[in-house]
Formats: C-alpha cells, sequence, structure tokens
DNA sequence: TTAATTTTGAAACGTTCATTTCAATAAAAT
DNA sequence: ATTTTATTGAAATGAACGTTTCAAAATTAA
C-alpha cells in the first residue's frame, strides 16, 4: 500500500506564504521556494502541480487565516458600527506588526496578476464579492438598528468601505504610524455616522 | 565632436512605460523592452544605465504625466472642494480608459517594490510627501473658505484623500462601472462637508 | 517478506534572464 | 578630411528560470 503524504502541509504553506509575501509572484523562484519550504523541488510538483497552482493554494491559505483572526476580533452582539471599528482596527494591527512593509498580499497579488493571470482574476472577483457581500451585510444591519444612516444603500457603502480597506491596505506600507492610521479609519467611518 | 542622441528619448518612454505597466517590473524582460522601444539593447544600456535605471525614469515619466493630465482639469479660481472633485474625477477617467486594468503604475510599483528596493522606496516617500502637501494646501484653503469642516485637521485630511485615491485606483481594477465610481467619490468627499 | 506507491535527491531539460563586449557605422565639430 | 563620440547589430556571457526525469530510498498494507 501507499507511502502516505509525510510533510506537513499547512507548515509548507506557511513558509509559501512568507516568500511570496515578501518577493511578490514573480518576483519569487522555485529555489526560493525549495529553500523556504525545506521540501525537494520534486514534492512540490508533486503536491502543487506548478509555481503558479501552489501560489493559488497560498492565497486561499492567506485569505483564510487572515479570516480565522479577523474573526476572533468580531465580538458577537456588538452593534454594526464596533463590528466595522473591530475589522479596520485589525487591519492596523497587522500593518503594525508588518516590520518589513510588504502589505498585504492579496492586494500586492491583485495589482500584479489580475490584469495577466486569468485564475487571479477569478480569485480576486470572488473575493471581492465577498466581502461586498458580509460588508454589505454588516451595513445593512447597523441601517436597521439606527446605527448607520441611510444617506447611501448598503451596497454603495459597501464598496466605499472595501475600497478604503484596500487604501488603507496600501497605506500602510509606507505609515505605520499608530496615531494617524487610527484617526484615518475614524475619518473614514465617520461617513457612516 | 560627438554624434547627438537620435532616438526620441520621449516616445521611448511612452513605450517603455507601456509595457513596464502592463507586465510589472519582474514580469518585463529586457527583450520586452527592446521590442517594445525598438532601441537596440545596448543603446538602452548607454542611455538608461540598466532596466532599473530606465524603470525609475519611466516612473518619473508616468507621474509627470499624470500631473500635467490632472493640471488640465484644475480650473483655476474654483472651489477647493470643487479642485478635489476634479482631481478624483480624473482617477475616474483614467480607470474607465484603462481597458486592461491594468492600475496604476505607482500604486503597483509601491506594493510590488518598496520593500526590495531601496530606490523605489525613496521615490515612494517623496511621492506621497508631495501628494501629501498638495492636498493638505487644498483642504487648508477649504477649511478658510468655511467649505471644508474642520472636524480634522488639514494634514488629517490629506492622509485620509491619499489613502482613498490609493483605494479608488486598487478599486478601480476590477470595478470599472461609472456610476458606482462617481457614486464611490461623492461618498468619499461627502465627509469634508 | 512482498508488493505498491510516494518521497527524495540530483541531474538535466531547453529557455530566458540581465548584462557585456566589440567591431562597424553614423554624424557633428574642428 | 579628420577627429570625436554615439548608435547599432549581433553574438556571447554565465547565471537563473520553471519544469521534467528517473532511479534509489522509504513506508505502509497485505
Amino acid at each position: 500500500m501507499p507511502k502516505v503524504e509525510t510533510f506537513d502541509r499547512t507548515n509548507v504553506l506557511h513558509n509559501a506564504t512568507e516568500v511570496f509575501h515578501k518577493k511578490g509572484y514573480n518576483g519569487t523562484s522555485m529555489q526560493d521556494l525549495v529553500d523556504a519550504t525545506g521540501l525537494n523541488r520534486s514534492s512540490i510538483y508533486n503536491s502543487f502541480g506548478s509555481k503558479l497552482g501552489m501560489f493559488m493554494e497560498v492565497l486561499s491559505f492567506y485569505r483564510n487565516n487572515g479570516n480565522k483572526q479577523m474573526g476572533k476580533e468580531i465580538v458577537q452582539n456588538q452593534n454594526a458600527l464596533d463590528t466595522l471599528q473591530s475589522i479596520f482596527c485589525w487591519y492596523v494591527t497587522d500593518i503594525i506588526e508588518d516590520k518589513d512593509h510588504k502589505g498585504c498580499l492579496i492586494v500586492n497579488c491583485k495589482s500584479e496578476m489580475v490584469n495577466q493571470e486569468p485564475l487571479i482574476r477569478s480569485f480576486m472577483e470572488q473575493n471581492q464579492e465577498q466581502m461586498m457581500a458580509f460588508l454589505e451585510d454588516v451595513v445593512h444591519n447597523g441601517q436597521m438598528e439606527k446605527i448607520i444612516n441611510e444617506d447611501q444603500t448598503a451596497t454603495q457603502y459597501a464598496l466605499y468601505l472595501y475600497s478604503s480597506i484596500q487604501g488603507l491596505r496600501m497605506t500602510g506600507i509606507l505609515n505605520t504610524n499608530k496615531e494617524e492610521l487610527e484617526n484615518l479609519i475614524h475619518t473614514i467611518l465617520s461617513v457612516l455616522k
């Protein structure tokens, strides 16, 4: 009977994510991945098919991890505005902890590859869909509770928030001042009040 | 006495910009640049030193062109809010005209290279400084005219606008719906009123 | 132990990478 | 016409690229 996959796939993805995050897709070589994961070159191809195949798994891994971490910040039964506050605060924390100014892997990849690689474009479209749906839901709840104004529809505010998050991610690459970032998210969220 | 540079440097930079914009720095090869510019490989090295050298000139070229174009949109003697409106509208136009979803060369480069290449980091820091100073000035004028509120300082609003612009640039990669984008900038600017 | 299957190591695949070299050609000022 | 410098073309540099190959080693179930 077959020998079973021995290496820790989560650990391998974690290490691969680190390299891709630091160097970008085109800046990362297969040798970089061999070095970072400790996996044999052949094993990478056996398990992930190609560099792009591995990267797609890395993207999902990164997103799932982010969602998991952010989920912890969101307390049940807090109002919609506090939920948004928690989300944005998580981004600020993530920015401040990012000592080497890498930014967000997903945002970086969007700007690097959406116009070049259909698989990436699909991922990003699906990612946007998912985030927009979530944000719209939160805003909608806030509007029902009269905590968020109705100057704009929930959909319109969701796009505003989605755009603001991407802006925050880009800004955080060069600006990691906690007070300035917290003031920034205060300004962003003030629109909804 | 010496033969003088014969090729049209502006035209060469224009063509080089197109390739770098489409493929990103790491995605662009020297062969791509030879093909796009029509210049000989040696001439590129003679005139620009290296791939990075050429890219640095391309970055400045792209920025100067953008500033020039945007300058035309800004009418003299309009109030501060209208100036901001003009600026954001120019971005929307640029997004809509960008049929192949390349996004902004400078934003893309920031996310690809700031943490890898000191020259790029300096460029981006200087670029941010410049934009922030300009935005701060506009906001400050608006506040003097009582057209922009004073809930936040001009500096704080400048960061908010700078961040919003980067967000708009990222959003515009996948979302090119004119009405949605115009509503987005309306929401962004509503904070200042 | 044997049979089945995956992981591993190392080498090689052919291509492309950024950059250099150099002799030949072209143009301007003396 | 001669000198000076730039542009050009084409080839070559050596290293790195993503991917494939394959026999040896390892592991599990029968």
